[in-house]
RNA sequence: GACCGCAUAACUCAGUUGGUAGAGUGUUUCUAUGACAUGGAAAAAGUCAGCAGUUCGAGUCUGCUUGUGGUCACCA
């Protein structure tokens, strides 16, 4: 570190972050009453309200850069409409994530030399819920960490009391309604995991072989040509089909060949679904193992015969081979065909697998019996969706509703432990199956038998996110937990105004949310808008993964920044529909952002100590009312970006106002005129109250400094006012873009002649329009460093000219070469004559003028004669160095 | 294969009812002056992927082509 950034005092997050959102969270502004002194009544005479949920992580999980976005989006409007004077509730959140986390105890016992069959089932649900207490509060304490505002106190955990009751009167009412059934069907089976849903695979494209095998005829009269990529399952063959219209095989169809190894025989029959093109054109027909054979089968009727267990070890069928395990014994099942001579060929082939998006192992389809929850629950929904596009960005309907129109019935049981149990019972006595909302029925309603069985597995951990829009508000709880939601909760806050999430998750999460909020609550969808997050990307452009190595984690980007920094970064690059690429550049950029913050306030306390709000004072000075209403602009486009949650622009205007306008030129001009610097300190201060929901640490603090406050004796600027809609001044903005452009334009020429960063003696400005120029003078004598300006009405001699829009400067000159003048005037000269004649072009073009709008017209009628005066003096200007 | 994106200055990207292209970084030149060198000033830099169409007018709308990414569905 050298001697003069010692000296200099910067900002530093560490000493402010941590101390202010403690004091923050402590007072209890994060709840739903944390801005009670500023919630507004709506048109309709009631208090405003917001609402949005968290999307629950996983309990056991761990903040990445992906939860880093999604949550300070979610934090920055939630802190925009609570400043903005809405009763606000965002609903924060844990889910007990049924796979992971049981994946995750499942490991330590095994660690342990155990396993969860030893341990019993409440043992080892016991290990899990400490597995949750334990690790359960890591992910909220680092989100904490971002700064964000979730309604702590009413945090929920999808297996909490209130939301199991909510998920048994889901469940138990779509059962009475039919919805929910039990079906002995073919599901997609990781044989770790169990049944798994259709969105629970992953396609993904492996390097396999593919296998020619010989099935030869009963009768003895020859050999057929099959071919396959899963050689272990023709032991469950119970056909071989090939095309009606194949005239190759037409002989065939009808006969008998025998399995290979085995003394079983099936038959050869004819089926469309056979591709004649592909392969030999022959099919094996495993209805067992595979979704179109299971098709076929049903169709003709065959035997369905299982090879192996859940587990994949294979039985009996497989006769020598059984006990192997199906992924095992491909090469050694391959080999031993081989060897009896019934491999003809064995190929590359480089096909799609389904592997388990939990545990990455390969899916088999695999016929059990499972709960389903019919398609048709969504049918409204879908309806409702259609009506109107809420979505942000707009196209994600697209791939909505083309999903949601193929809806198949969703498999709902899992072959799990950890989750929410399947609250339907079997009497042993006379059979009857029913679904209640008891965990342990005083019996069974037909026959009163005390003896019950309840269904071994639980639900699809989604189904109880499922319910997330509306569980947290007390929908379903029964009275549990109430001092987690209101009563008038689903009034206030259903349908939630926005959901936030990444699209991974539309089909998994956003689509149940449709159909179950739908369903429970009168056709009414569970969100007015959705706004679909962005992919955060490397540097590069790569995916972050653990594998490559290139994961950025958020927690180390605050130690080394801060949350302020983290935030502001990833709100200026959320642009909708594009994912953000993020570099330690980007980091940099905000960095210096927070640095001029801090200096803008060094400035104005070197002239004051204290500043007030800004409607506390009246704004007088000129270079107050002119930035009062440049205030008023950013106002406005701020407001408007965050409302059509364009977070991108609004961080960009914030951004742009305070450094561009604020700083480069609001405290440049104050140096001429210290009676403006007041005023300027209270429009600084709003402008830390929009700086709040995307830096609500840094602008904290500065705001208490700039007061002579501190947030410990005063309140947070999160519970104040967002400012409203400021009266433009437009006089006070035409007089100051005057004297903008005698600065840039003194400047420029004093370039010219090499005296660009010097203190000059004299210039004259030509101005087209009269100004006040007693007012403007010492502006820009401080500005355009010059000591003495005269306004003068003609062009003095001696000197060189700036021609700008609206005005024209001379610099008075000895004996200086000319040359880089003629050439600049050159240049311009060019630039205008290209003008003129696209203008001349346009305006002379007949069904222009009778077709375009007349303001249009009027707009390049003064374009055209402006650049003609300007013209017309550059080539004076010209003309002038020639003679 | 179907659907949906993306292609704009050297780089990363804005550009919301069609009306003479913008930012940050980088580059060149000047600059240690009492907010800030994590700073200030000035400047250079773009046939908006290509082709065609609609229009008085297209980065913006339509179609096609090329390149690139994603989602879904797939042949045993």
């Amino acid at each position: 570190m050298s001697e003069t950034t010692e000296k200099k005092a910067t900002y530093n997050p560490k000493e402010v972050e941590d101390k202010y959102y403690a004091l923050c969270e402590e007072r209890g502004y994060f709840e739903i009453e944390g801005n009670k002194n500023i919630q507004e009544e709506g048109k309709d005479g009631k208090i405003k309200t917001f609402s949005i949920m968290m999307p629950p992580p996983n309990v056991t999980g761990s903040l990445h850069i992906g939860h880093a976005l999604t949550f300070t989006l979610q934090d920055i409007i939630t802190r925009y409409k609570r400043m903005d004077g809405f009763k606000t509730l965002w609903q924060p959140g844990t889910d007990h994530a049924g796979i992971a986390t049981q994946n995750i105890v499942e490991k330590q016992l095994i660690a342990e030399g155990t396993t969860k069959e030893a341990l019993g089932r409440e043992k080892f649900l016991e290990r899990a819920w400490l597995q949750k207490k334990t690790s359960g509060g890591n992910i909220v304490h680092q989100m904490r960490k971002l700064g964000v505002t979730p309604a702590w106190k009413r945090e929920r955990f999808t297996m909490d009391e209130g939301l199991k009751e909510a998920v048994k009167e889901a469940f138990v009412s779509l059962f009475n309604e039919g919805q929910i059934t039990q079906n002995t069907y073919m599901v997609n089976w990781c044989t770790h995991d169990g049944a798994l849903s259709d969105i629970e695979v992953e396609h993904e494209e492996v390097n396999g072989k593919f296998y020619t095998m010989i099935y030869k005829f009963a009768d003895g009269s020859g050999e057929l040509e099959v071919a396959t990529t899963r050689p272990e399952t023709y032991f469950g063959d119970t056909a071989i089909m090939v095309h009606p219209d194949d005239t190759r095989y037409a002989d065939i169809v009808g006969k008998e060949v025998l399995l290979p190894l085995t003394d079983r025989t099936i038959k050869v029959i004819t089926d469309t679904h056979v591709d004649m093109e592909f392969g030999t054109g022959v099919v094996k027909v495993t209805p067992a193992h595979d979704q179109n054979d299971y098709a076929v089968g049903k169709r003709h009727d065959l035997e369905f015969i299982k090879v192996f267990d859940e587990k994949g070890i294979l039985n009996d069928y497989c006769g020598e081979f059984a006990g192997l395990e199906r992924l095992e014994a491909r090469p050694v099942i391959v080999k031993a065909l081989e060897n009896a001579g019934y491999i003809v060929k064995i190929e590359e082939h480089v096909h799609q697998v389904g592997h388990c998006y939990r545990c990455k192992n390969i899916v088999e389809p695999f016929i059990s019996t499972q709960w389903f929850l019919s398609e048709k629950i969504a049918e409204n929904s879908i309806k409702e969706t259609k009506k109107h596009n809420n979505f942000h960005p707009a196209h994600w309907i697209n791939s909505y509703t083309a999903w949601m129109d193929e809806l198949r019935p969703w498999c709902i049981s899992r072959q799990l432990w950890w989750g929410h149990r399947i609250p339907v019972f079997t009497c042993d006595d006379c059979g009857h199956t029913w679904a209640d909302k008891a965990d342990e029925p005083d019996g069974c309603p037909k026959c009163a038998s005390k003896k019950l069985t309840q269904d071994p597995d639980v639900l699809d951990t989604w189904f109880s996110s499922a319910l997330w829009a509306m569980s947290p508000l007390g929908w379903g709880n029964n009275g549990k937990l109430p001092e987690l939601y209101n009563d008038s909760d689903m009034e206030d806050f259903y349908p939630n105004s926005l959901l936030i999430t990444g699209f991974d998750i539309m089909f998994f999460w956003v689509a149940r949310m449709m159909m179950m909020g739908e369903h429970f609550n009168k056709g009414q969808l569970p969100f007015k808008d959705f706004y679909m997050h962005a992919l955060v990307r490397d540097e590069t452009g790569a995916k972050m993964s653990k594998s490559k190595g290139n994961v950025i984690d958020p927690l180390d980007m605050v130690e080394e920044h801060s949350a302020d920094i983290i935030r502001f970064t990833l709100a200026y690059l959320a642009v909708q529909g594009r994912d953000i690429k993020l570099g330690a550049k980007n980091l940099d950029q905000f960095r210096n952002f927070t640095n001029k913050l801090y200096n803008a306030t060094n400035y104005l306390q070197l002239n004051h100590s204290t500043f007030k709000d800004l409607n506390e004072i009246e704004v007088k000075t000129p270079l107050g009312l002119y930035m009062q209403s440049r205030l008023g602009l950013a106002v406005e486009k701020i407001r408007t970006a965050i409302e059509s949650y364009k977070f991108d622009e609004s961080a960009k205007t914030l951004y742009n106002f305070v450094w561009n306008e604020f700083c480069d030129w609001g405290i440049e001009y104050s140096k001429a005129d210290r009676e403006s610097i007041v005023e300027l300190g209270a429009i600084f201060k709003e402008t830390l109250k929009m700086v709040s929901p995307f830096m609500p640490f840094i602008s904290d603090h500065l705001y208490h400094k700039l007061s002579g406050t501190t947030l410990e004796e005063g309140e947070s600027l999160m519970v104040m006012n967002f400012p409203k809609a400021i009266q433009r001044d437009e006089e006070a903005e035409k007089l100051f873009a005057i004297i903008e452009e005698s600065i840039t334009a003194l400047r420029r020429a004093k370039v010219v002649i090499d005296m660009g960063n010097s203190k000059i003696d004299k210039a004259y400005i030509k101005l087209d329009a009269p100004i006040d120029t007693e007012m403007a003078k010492p502006f820009i004598q401080k500005l355009a460093k010059v000591i003495e300006i005269e306004f003068v009405d003609e062009k003095v001699a001696d000197s060189i000219t700036d021609v700008s829009d609206n005005l024209e400067v001379y610099l008075p000159t000895g004996e200086i070469d000319m040359t880089p003048i003629i050439t600049k005037l050159t240049r311009q000269k060019e630039k205008l004559e290209k003008e003129i004649q696209k203008l001349n072009g346009m305006l002379n073009n007949e069904r222009f003028v009778a077709n375009a709008p007349e303001a249009v017209i009027a707009e390049n009628k003064q374009a055209l004669e402006d650049a003609e005066n300007k013209m017309a003096k550059v080539s004076t200007e010209l003309d002038g160095f020639v003679s």
